[in-house]
DNA sequence: AATCATTCTTAGACCACATATAGAT
DNA sequence: TGATCTATATGTGGTCTAAGAATGA
């Protein structure tokens, strides 16, 4: 109550303060410089309280009362580091971690100790989603899972044209036709409390996920100006045009950006589709060595590849139809394992998040990579780290203005005006 | 299980002003 | 076309407020 009344106080002494500021500003703007004098008027709520007789509870309730406080943005909740961990692993594996099975987050609550990192019972925070698992039918009724049912965020439709209509209107918008449950939440929490620009990480991406994951960095030979702005990526052996409408984390496009290379657009987070989806074709490697083969032979006919100025690209990686042992698949995931093998994914900026979202804490994580005994985690384990601190470490672009700063006089944390020579004339 | 009041945590607003930037001349 | 001027936007750090979660009755 002390407490209220004090910040009761503190508001209205502040407001006096900036009236004064601002009446101050308004009669300085005769002289020469103008300033915007954004004003709200408040009306008062209907109070149940009595009215008090103290100027002060009647100078705040009054209807005049001004306010040039900013309306206060949305917090960020507790649950959303949750749903955005959710969401990104239903990005990644769609059919592994379904969006409808996250649909409600648990409530927030701190993560176990150390000692029962992964117990059976208290994990489900975790693992919940490899529940499905148990079901694996899906495994063996989708031909090609990735086509049929894609996620809302990255819905394949390389139509450049509805692209262009979406951002045309300043927004990205995710309205899929699709009705369920899937849709509706990516439509709704997701995409309301999700700032996929807050997780932009152009630098960070290129120094930390790269020194774990490999370099990211597309070659020049990527960029093909005969793609008419597309970006082409290469790699896992198989070739593809990745539309613009295939990117993620660019919530208005790329024009927005400032100071940056529009011309390296694929240096921001985008998400490859074929990438991120689970690598169940194992015929890539096989054909790779047949390709290899192809090539010598190629190599000793010159002729017949110069003859071919555009050969088109092997697809044979982008083959969606499988020729899996569908027993085998479900049996060696029926123990609960990781459904995908150790290896990390070549280059996919959704692992990055993900091994960005702090799930564990400092402590945990180290007990955690200790446990696992280095390798991967380790790696994984020390660019966290060196995100933490350098995420804690802000970054200051300005020198000079930090300087300023520091040396500028502040009055409980807020910087108050410089006692000049000046105004203490004006005021004698 | 639902509701309410209280406590706790922490993200974001606030402040002045030097400097950067964009537009006009 | 470049130089100059003017107006507006930006960034900087310590403190405090209040939104939202947690907790207990």
């Amino acid at each position: 109550m002390r407490k209220q009344f004090g910040g009761l106080k503190e508001r209205y002494e502040s407001r006096v303060k900036v009236e004064k500021s601002h009446w101050r500003e308004m009669s300085s703007s005769c002289l020469g410089r103008t300033y915007a004098l954004d004003l709200e008027i408040i009306k008062s709520p209907p109070t149940s309280t009595s009215s008090s007789s103290s100027t002060l509870s009647d100078a705040i309730n009054s209807p005049l009362a001004i306010s040039t406080r900013k309306p206060r943005s949305p917090r960020k909740r507790p649950n959303q580091t949750y749903s955005e961990a959710a969401a990104l692993l239903s990005t990644a594996y769609p059919y592994i971690f379904p969006a409808k099975t996250f649909a409600k987050p648990p409530k927030f609550t701190l993560p176990p100790p150390p000692s029962s990192l992964f117990p059976d019972s208290s994990s489900q925070l975790l693992l919940f989603p490899f529940r499905h698992l148990h079901h694996s039918g899906f495994l063996l009724h989708h031909q090609s899972p990735i086509r049929e049912k894609p996620s809302s965020l990255i819905d394949s439709k390389a139509d450049t044209t509805s692209w262009a209509s979406q951002t045309s209107s300043g927004e990205v918008n995710s309205h899929g036709g699709g009705d369920s449950m899937e849709t509706d939440y990516f439509n709704t929490e997701f995409q309301d409390d999700f700032d996929a620009e807050s997780i932009i990480l152009d630098e960070e991406t290129e120094q930390g996920i790269d020194s774990i994951m490999g370099n990211l960095s597309v070659n020049q030979d990527t960029w093909d100006d005969e793609s008419n702005g597309r970006c082409r990526f290469t790699h896992l052996g198989s070739r593809y045009t990745n539309p613009i409408p295939m990117a993620m984390g660019l919530r208005k496009g790329i024009g927005a950006l400032r100071h940056v290379d529009q011309g390296n657009c694929w240096n921001f987070s985008t998400v490859d589709v074929l990438q991120i989806s689970p690598k169940t074709n194992p015929t890539i490697t096989t054909t790779s060595r047949a390709d290899k083969k192809k090539r010598k032979n190629k190599a000793e006919k010159p002729i017949a590849a110069a003859e071919t100025p555009n050969p088109k690209p092997n697809n044979t990686g982008l083959k969606l139809k499988l020729k899996l042992n569908y027993e085998n698949v479900v049996n060696a995931w029926s123990d609960g394992a990781s459904p995908f093998s150790e290896k990390p994914p070549a280059d996919d900026d959704v692992y990055a998040r993900l091994a960005q979202v702090e799930l564990l804490s400092e402590g945990e994580a180290e007990a955690e990579a200790e446990a696992e005994g280095g390798g991967r985690k380790a790696s994984v384990l020390r660019y966290k780290q060196k995100r933490h601190t350098r995420l804690l470490s802000t970054k200051i672009r300005y020198q000079v203005r930090k300087v300023n700063a520091d040396r500028r006089p502040r009055i409980k944390g807020r910087f108050v005006r410089r006692p000049s020579s000046s105004t203490a004339s004006e005021e004698r």
